[in-house]
RNA sequence: GGGCGAUUAGCUCAGUUGGAUAGAGCGCCUGCUUUACACGCAGGAAGUCACAGGUUCAAGUCCUGUAUCGCCCA
């Protein structure tokens, strides 16, 4: 039977065995709890963080689904009845960009060369392809979801509850439309939320520019012509409607009230005084002020702080761009007229802003110019810097206090900040401070709160055709008689007026499934919103519009809330405080209890992996060099809860001949897996003819109480860290079970055993007990290499248990075989302390033999000395000590006396002679060496016990350990000062 | 500017509430075709725990500051 397990383990063959059996029953399957009878297990949920449709999964999805996979499978195996929900997320804008690239690079054509149905069609299918490779990818990892629930946020369930959510929002008057400055991305030529503008360092300047007066100023005596403002980004200037200066400002009272003709365009403008501007202080610390004049130009429409000063003075907004960020008159701008002005018209925004800098240069008005190093908000999908921009943009209302949410949470403002308990951002915010909600590691909960505790108004449109249709249809008037028949029906529609000065508009939103309604809204000529949600707005649903919400489905009284959400910590802002708000919004729980916040992956040098730096590295390449299992095992190990993992990146040459990026990180997973195959390889050869019925406990070998005992506490420890979300600290601890103990000592001991006849069976037994339960620890970390083996034993040793001992369930798949408890019973300490012992002594005739360059296979005698105790133990096990060590005779006594020509070793306090191996100078070496460890650590042990503070003020445990160890110090370094000694004379 | 984190062996990282001579894997050195495994076995060398103060009987661990690096937010 173990002839025919390769030599090698071979990734590929059992990958596709496994997978085989997996997908031949619905074990990923979950089913909702009956609604009434039967006894319910205990629901176990994750919702997948679903991977945008945008690109194949990169090595940081392969560790994000690892990580839920373990837990999946470790509480499947628990008998929990367990949901990972699979799915994948439309990516509004960042498919939409890649698909313009795509298009635009393959067939010279762009978006706007294609109907909208048409082009979302081709997104669509972009969609379709890696939607697929996605869940391939994610399947070739092993990850156990219920692929029968798989969901795309886009899809008809998804869309249902979007527009449910959205319905709902609108009727509570949290959803509306305002104008104002937003982050622009002229570049794609759509709004950003706040979240999605990343802050770069650009070197940069400050143009100094003088905007004459109107009519000349006397300052205590001297005559003024000018005001000289100091801008980063003069091209605004064209839209200044106002120069401010501070009121505490010694130029103040000669100043305000004048007017300044703003240069090119030639408007008259005012100054103004406003707190805002900051006061020039060349000594400052302060950039501000170190670089400030006292003069602020304000434009309203091109800058957030202009904006607030703009509403402050109610002063004039004036935009002068189009949205690609190039300078027109079309957008807000009507007093273009000089010919300077005209000369702007069309010109890009930064060839704009060389030229305004050249018309002041050339009209003497370019006072300095300045280097300055700021922070320039760019977008996180085109990369080009943000434009804050004018624009009419719906907005959800996330510190609004909702009414009828009162009674279930509360109201009034959390304490501490100015977020009501029953507004959006309080129903997120809450939990987190009622411990209900827990982040871990637990320092991402302060990213979390204070995003919460600043948040402003959710902007959700997006000028984009990839996404879901803003549910709104408008109509210039009051809305008329339609509004007055249908207005009625406020569950299916609802309406909202607004007015300004010049226009009014009635918008109408519509609930799901009433799309005759829709209809009679468009055939009386109300048009429905040319934008899209902002992607996030259909993620916030994900924990429950997979589960079909807002239909009371038996999935959602079953699955939510859920147990886990497991993501990296760059979207705790973005999705995770969202999913926190619409969960308790829509479903009236949080989506779930843990936030675990695991690592993000870098290269060898701490980089960011990228396409652009081409040091991605591709998860199924990483299976196709090291094997599924191998990349699973090295990603947990390196998952500790620090933030960053650094994984060197190295291009390696794969069996089918192509150079890829990998990394040589994942040799330590192969050659973890290729050592339990052999291992499993040895003792299934080994367990031919196993009888259960033949195991007897008295026939136990001490080697077999302390495997026994050592593995009860392996299965306490890896409960225990899986539990706790540890992943590293789990495999370790198999790890040195595993290799360390089994290998290392359990089947090397075990070889002369399996040819006795009379010790055979209880061995036999032993071993295919120990191995079931390794491969059951080990099953969620690397599941298809115990999965492969999981089924050879059941050919070979279908029973596996211990009579009286331990009993054992069978199972046909690993997968659903029970996860290991209740052995604590075989816990043994003297066997432990046993072997502890056996072990030393048998590693110090090891490093003899190595020393003096002894053969292996030249057979030795060694005898020791030590203390009545030692002594039993170690003749007890001489048979063990002799066939570990390679001896011809072993024995042990209290006066037992050192034989000439045999080199002598100190272990614990026990002196091993082996005889016939005498080499004085190498003797020496070693036993100098221990000797002045011995000092040293006896030295500090004295030290401590000398001083009367720690005799009186540590706990007497730690005084008694010291007095102890310091005993034990002393016997050892007796024992070799004693033979130096010999060694001289 | 605010916040979070990192700095321990050549490399990548462990080190729980302070308490034994600070650990692992890789790499390195020596030896080994020991009939499961050279992706292996046996043994070995290797660290001023970033720096400076402080608290404590006791600090890699707690506090303060400094330096370098990384990330997040404004």
């Amino acid at each position: 039977m173990g002839e025919q397990l390769s030599k090698v383990y071979e990734p590929t063959t059992v990958e596709k065995l496994a997978n085989e059996i997996w997908s031949s029953r619905p074990y990923f399957h979950a089913e909702a709890s009956p609604d009434k009878g039967g006894p319910a297990r205990e629901p176990y949920t994750i919702v997948i963080p679903p991977p945008n449709v945008t690109a194949p999964l990169h090595v940081g999805h392969a560790l994000n689904n690892t990580l839920q996979d373990i837990l999946i499978r470790f509480r499947r195996m628990q008998n929990y009845n367990t949901l990972w929900m699979p799915g994948t997320d439309h990516a509004g804008i960042a498919t939409q960009t890649v698909v313009e690239k795509r298009i635009l690079s393959d067939e010279g054509k762009r978006r706007t060369d294609f109907q909208r149905e048409e082009f979302v069609a081709r997104v669509q299918a972009w969609k379709d392809e890696y939607e697929a490779r996605i869940i391939e990818q994610l399947q070739a990892m092993g990850c156990s979801c219920d692929w029968q629930r798989t969901r795309f946020t886009m899809d008809e369930v998804c869309a249902k509850a979007v527009r449910a959510a959205f319905f709902r929002l609108f009727k509570d008057g949290l959803i509306y439309r305002g104008k104002r400055l937003v982050n622009w991305d002229p570049a794609t030529q759509t709004v950003l939320a706040d979240d999605e503008v990343e802050h770069e360092t650009v070197q940069g300047h400050f143009w100094y520019l003088r905007y004459p007066l109107a009519e000349q100023v006397e300052i205590t005596g001297q005559s003024i012509e000018y005001v000289t403002v100091a801008t980063t980004r003069p091209e605004t200037m064209l839209g200044d409607t106002a120069v401010a200066m501070n009121p505490a400002d010694k130029r103040a009272e000669y100043l305000l009230g004048k007017k300044v003709r703003l240069p090119i365009v030639g408007r008259t403008i005012p100054i103004i005084a406003d707190e805002h501007v900051v006061l020039p202080n060349p000594e400052s610390e302060d950039e501000k002020a170190k670089f400030s004049t006292g003069f602020l130009k304000v434009t309203p429409a091109h800058d957030p702080d202009d904006w607030e000063i703009g509403q402050r003075h109610s002063l004039e907004i004036v935009n002068v761009m189009a949205p690609d960020g190039s300078i027109s008159n079309k957008y807000g701008w009507e007093d273009a007229t000089a010919p300077e002005a005209q000369s702007l018209l069309g010109m890009d925004r930064f060839e704009a802003r060389e030229a305004i800098v050249e018309w002041f240069r050339q009209e003497n008005l370019l006072e300095d110019v300045r280097e300055y190093v700021h922070e320039v908000g760019h977008s996180y999908r085109s990369h080009v810097p943000i434009e804050p921009y004018l624009s009419d943009q719906w907005y959800i209302a996330v510190k609004q206090p909702i009414e009828h949410l009162a009674e279930k949470f509360g109201s009034g403002l959390i304490e501490g900040t100015d977020v009501p308990v029953n507004s959006l951002a309080g129903l997120a915010l809450k939990p987190l401070l009622d411990g209900r909600l827990r982040f871990i590691p637990q320092r991402y909960a302060k990213t979390y709160q204070s995003w919460l505790e600043n948040l402003r108004d959710w902007p959700i449109s997006r000028q984009l055709w990839w996404g879901h249709r803003i549910p709104i249809w408008s109509k210039q008037g009051a809305g008329g008689r339609l509004k007055n028949e249908l207005a009625k029906h406020n569950d299916k529609v609802i309406f909202e007026l607004t007015s300004s000065n010049d226009d009014t508009v009635t918008y109408a939103s519509v609930a799901p499934g009433n799309e005759d309604i829709e209809k009679r809204l468009e055939d009386e000529g109300w048009l429905r919103d040319e934008d899209v949600l902002d992607t996030w707005f259909s993620s916030a649903l994900w924990p429950f519009s997979t589960m079909g919400w807002p239909d009371d489905t038996p999935e959602l009284k079953t699955f939510y809330p859920g147990n886990v959400l497991c993501t990296a910590r760059e979207i705790i802002t973005l999705w995770v405080s969202r999913m926190l708000m619409m969960g308790q919004y829509c479903v009236g729980d949080i989506p779930f209890r843990d936030v675990y916040i695991h690592a993000m992956i870098q290269d060898g040098e701490g980089r960011k992996m990228s396409k652009s730096l081409g040091n991605g590295i591709d998860p199924l390449v990483a299976i196709n060099s090291h094997g599924a299992d191998a990349m699973r095992f090295t990603l947990a190990s390196m998952t500790t809860d620090t933030q960053d993992i650094r994984m060197p990146v190295q291009k390696m040459k794969l069996p089918d001949g192509r150079e890829e990026n990998t990394s040589p990180k994942f040799d330590i997973g192969r050659n973890f897996c290729n050592k339990l195959w052999n291992a499993s390889r040895f003792a299934l050869m080994n367990l031919e003819g196993i009888e259960p019925g033949a195991f007897d406990k008295d026939q136990l070998a001490i080697t077999d109480r302390w495997i026994l005992s050592r593995l009860a506490r392996t299965i306490t420890e890896t409960t225990k860290s899986l539990e706790e979300f540890k992943y590293a600290e789990p495999l370790a601890q198999l790890y040195r079970f595993f290799w360390n103990d089994f290998c290392d000592w359990y089947l090397e001991s075990i070889k002369p055993r399996m040819q006795d006849e009379q010790q055979r069976p209880t061995a036999q037994n032993v071993l295919a007990f120990v191995l079931d339960r390794i491969l059951r620890l080990l099953h969620p970390f690397v599941p298809f290499i115990t999965e492969g083996i999981f089924q050879k034993l059941n050919e070979i040793a279908p029973a596996r248990k211990l009579k009286d001992l331990a009993d054992s369930e069978q199972a046909e798949a690993l997968v659903v075989a029970q996860w290991p408890k209740g052995l604590n019973s075989l816990v043994n300490e003297d066997s432990e302390k046993q072997i502890a012992l056996v072990q030393a002594v048998i590693r110090t005739v090891r490093d003899i033999r190595n020393n003096r360059s002894i053969p292996p296979k030249e057979m030795l005698v060694v005898s020791a000395k030590s203390q009545q105790e030692t002594v039993d133990i170690l003749n007890r096990n001489a048979e063990l000590i002799g066939q570990l060590a390679r001896l011809k005779k072993f024995e042990a006594g209290t006066a037992i006396v050192k034989p000439p020509k045999a080199a002598v070793a100190v272990a614990e306090a026990t002196e091993v002679y082996v005889h016939n191996a005498i080499d004085p100078e190498a003797e020496r070496g070693r036993l100098q060496k221990q000797k002045q460890q011995l000092d040293r650590a006896k030295k500090a042990t004295e030290a401590k016990l000398a001083n009367n503070d720690f005799l009186t003020k540590a706990k007497p445990q730690v005084v008694e350990q010291a007095r102890e160890k310091l005993a034990e110090l002393s016997e050892q370094l007796k024992v070799v000062e004693k033979h130096l000694s010999e060694l001289e004379s």
